[in-house]
DNA sequence: TATGAATGAGAATTCATTCAT
DNA sequence: AATGAATGAATTCTCATTCAT
């Protein structure tokens, strides 16, 4: 299991199982079906996970670290608060872009499908707002944007993203001009 | 059934839904619970509802009426457009602030529960962002807003105010005065 | 409930039960359409029957009097025993005639349905056997018709003419033709 | 599901619930006890049936299949018509007397269970008086039966037939003593 | 007598999980 | 490690029957 063949299987099991709960959400995706997916038998997704319920939870965990790890590299080579704010945005934005599935469960099923789920996007989202609560905090002491509550500012930032993206989900359209609108948006509400 | 005491029961049997699905999701809200939640049998259920699901979705029917009741009388006594669109934000923050269950079944189950529930949920987000759409496209022509992609913007607008109403969820907070800070950002966010 | 009106609506009940029973069969037919069909409210059927099942039972038991009346009727005017049994023949498919509903019912739900229906299906055709038979033994013994087991002969006879009655459930034909051949091939059957 | 030991299993899942449909009716046959007949876990079932429904209509498609095709074989080595009828009407007398719950399932629940039932035995039905009907038509032709509506008496014939099987089915007699009878019978009804 | 809303036991079906091979 | 047939608990929905009005 630990073996590379194994985190191999292990990975194309995660993929089949982002692909299975993005289109049938987490209660009607089948086990059955993920398995079925990615090519082996229904029993053999019990030796990668102890059951349904830990595979979705890994799945969340994978984009915690995707999307975390991405941010903060982007916040890494940005000089000043202001540009840090964008590149986190701009991280975020892109990650999902290219983890469509993993981003259809964790915007769709959301917090809906178990309390523990619930409870994991709830961390992530946390963290997020964490780092652009800090930066939104440094930024508006030194009087670059409009003071406020920092932490809930941070939460309206990511509640548009989040909006954006599905609305990307839904509509095909080029990403990268909605992607500047959305910026340009978030820059302004910030003062 | 159609007495003004079945009626009665019928909006018990809603209530109790609404406050199941809340806490448990769609899925693993069961109907014996609702049942037993609104005080009658099983059985009973069914002289209401033709099935579980047509329960849930009555129950979106219903956020969706309210919710656009209030905010399109809101909307009929503001004398310019901005003004429009913020008693609109305001109508639909207070709404969603009343109906707590409603609210929490409609922003956290959402989309993940049913394809049919994704449905509607669409079509109400849909009818909220072309009424606000509206202003921003006659506000950003008469040059009182920051000029944009209204449709966009006014999705943004709803993803940060459903952010909002969730961080109210969590958080047992002023609502008023988060409210303020709400209407604030995103008319600055606008221009 | 032996009130003349009780009796009249005891009758009314029947009627749509016969008719219930024989476009859904027992188990699918549902005492409520009974009761609709009978213009009463559910709770009336009550008052007039203990239970579905009973309910049933009295079907058959109605028409276990209707023809064995009409089958005693007819034989007591015949003169002879061939004129017997050919009588008793053409009573029994004229009731069926007459009473499509609860023939339907009792020749298609038939024995199917009930344990006890099955028995009192059994009694009414062994006794209409009973009656079939002691002619053929009759007639055998003066040489009218050829030697063998007439109870058996007598069930056969039945079976046609049960035949026959579904044969003529499903094609609308013209009864008298049918009746006419069906007639000569018994009497011919029995030589 | 598909490999040999499915299919013997799909084979005792059959026996199983013609025993059990023979004695309980279809209505009143419960998946779980045909599965416990089985010795295997309810859902067991449904790894090999969709549906008790389909069940049951696999076991008259079953019986279809081996009524026909011994009749189509007792008729190939019948020189003349009339050995060919009288080869036919043993051949199913034979069969239902080998396939004891399969004859009462047919016989007995028959038409009343299910209109998707109904319509499969009315169409076996329909075959069997097609292929007597035919030896009729031709008999009747070269003079060697009385003439005459060549369906109706098939049907006649298969009505007696059924009244014979269902008749020993109650009575243990001595098959072959009756069958004689039988055959006499319908074989004089002809003419 | 009549009503019809309420009851709750009962059954079909699904599917996560196990385990013998 | 892999398989996939088997398991059986869990849940929705139905409907005969009751009973307060």
């Amino acid at each position: 299991m630990s073996s590379p063949n194994g985190e191999r299987r292990r990975q194309e099991l995660l993929r089949a199982a982002a692909a299975v709960f993005a289109r049938r959400g987490y209660e009607r995706a089948k086990v059955a079906e993920i398995a079925e997916q990615a090519h082996v038998a229904t029993g053999t997704f019990y030796l990668y996970f102890p059951s349904k319920e830990e595979c979705f939870l890994d799945l969340v965990a994978q984009l915690y670290e995707i999307v975390l790890a991405r941010v903060a590299r982007a916040r890494h080579g940005a000089p000043d608060v202001l540009r840090k704010l964008e590149a986190s945005i701009a991280a975020v934005l892109e990650t999902f872009e290219e983890e469509r599935d993993l981003a259809s469960v964790v915007l769709l099923q959301g917090s809906g499908s178990l309390p523990q789920m619930a409870e994991r996007l709830r961390s992530v989202e946390q963290h997020l707002a964490a780092l652009l609560g800090e930066d939104l905090h440094e930024a508006g002491a030194v009087g670059l944007i409009a003071p406020g509550d920092s932490e809930l500012r941070a939460h309206l930032v990511i509640g548009a993203m989040r909006e954006a993206l599905l609305y990307r989900l839904r509509h095909q359209g080029a990403p990268q001009a909605q992607d500047a609108a959305v910026r340009e948006f978030l820059l302004r509400a910030l003062g």
